[in-house]
DNA sequence: TTAATTGTAACCTTTCTTGTTACAACGATA
DNA sequence: TATCGTTGTAACAAGAAAGGTTACAATTAA
């Protein structure tokens, strides 16, 4: 299975908001047309993002903005924020038989290095900041 | 969302069919058992790593057995053997809008920083041969 | 007060995963 | 040849998860 869309669709609004929030209002409406998903959604992802410290939202008047530094934004931030995974990255069968010699040490054999990958995944999310997808953008957009 | 079970089960049946195929034939009953997953599954597991040219399946006597060297049996061989990742591993959200210069851009600007975070975890899987996880359960059965 | 917007609950649909039953095909063996 | 244990596979069901949608109270500027 994949991970789910909610973090490009975060990645996606972030990106929406550092672009357009001098400009005009970023309203969930506004992200919802530029990514192409409900605004409802949007509202969550919204409110995720606000309570890792990464936006704020404003409520009522309503528009969102970044309030941290985009270098100081990684897409493990926004991997997190998003809860895209609960738990870890691969999935164990249940319990393993522990009457067979194979059922009782499988979890010992693989935890470790399954959680290891997993780290390693988390690492390269880590290198990317939102300011080097910015500025690719940027480069994109002239 | 995480990755299928199928992958831990997968491995499971590979190590009970090295340390049981000697001393009697391993069936999708017998590792069923031990996973304590439905025979079923494990039947179709088998296929696929049949499939794959890492087991050979007795049709009508029954029993599995391992028909590669164990140090070039990778854990990405059994993750692709299995499936367990039909497309990409980070889910995008269906056609962002081209009218706006981020949904416009976004593909160009996130797609090969995901692939290549996706295949550092590929790469990570191939690192861990069956050889190893057999050393370290021979350990562990002590 | 009004209008636009957020926050959130509730519900629905679709898809995926896993389990389960059923049964034909297979192959060794009596 | 008949039997028995097994594989291969199809069909279906249950449960979980993702994403969409509607609805509406709460918020805030004007």
């Amino acid at each position: 299975m994949q991970i789910s869309s909610k973090f490009t669709v975060a990645i996606h609004t972030l990106l929406c908001i550092y672009e357009f929030s001098k400009e005009k209002k970023v309203t969930s409406n506004f992200i919802a047309s530029s990514t192409n998903v409900n605004p409802v959604i949007i509202r969550n992802i919204l409110g995720q993002l606000k309570d890792a410290g990464i936006v704020n939202v404003e409520a009522g008047v309503g528009g969102a903005t970044i309030i941290k530094d985009l270098s100081d934004i990684t897409l493990l931030d926004i991997f997190e924020a998003t809860k895209c995974l609960e738990g870890d990255l691969f999935n164990f069968h249940d319990n393993p038989n522990k009457e067979c010699p194979v059922g009782n040490n499988i979890h010992k054999v693989l935890d470790k290095r399954l959680y290891s990958v997993q780290e390693t995944m988390k690492k390269e999310l880590k290198q990317i900041t939102l300011k080097m997808l910015v500025d690719d953008l940027e480069k994109n957009m002239k």
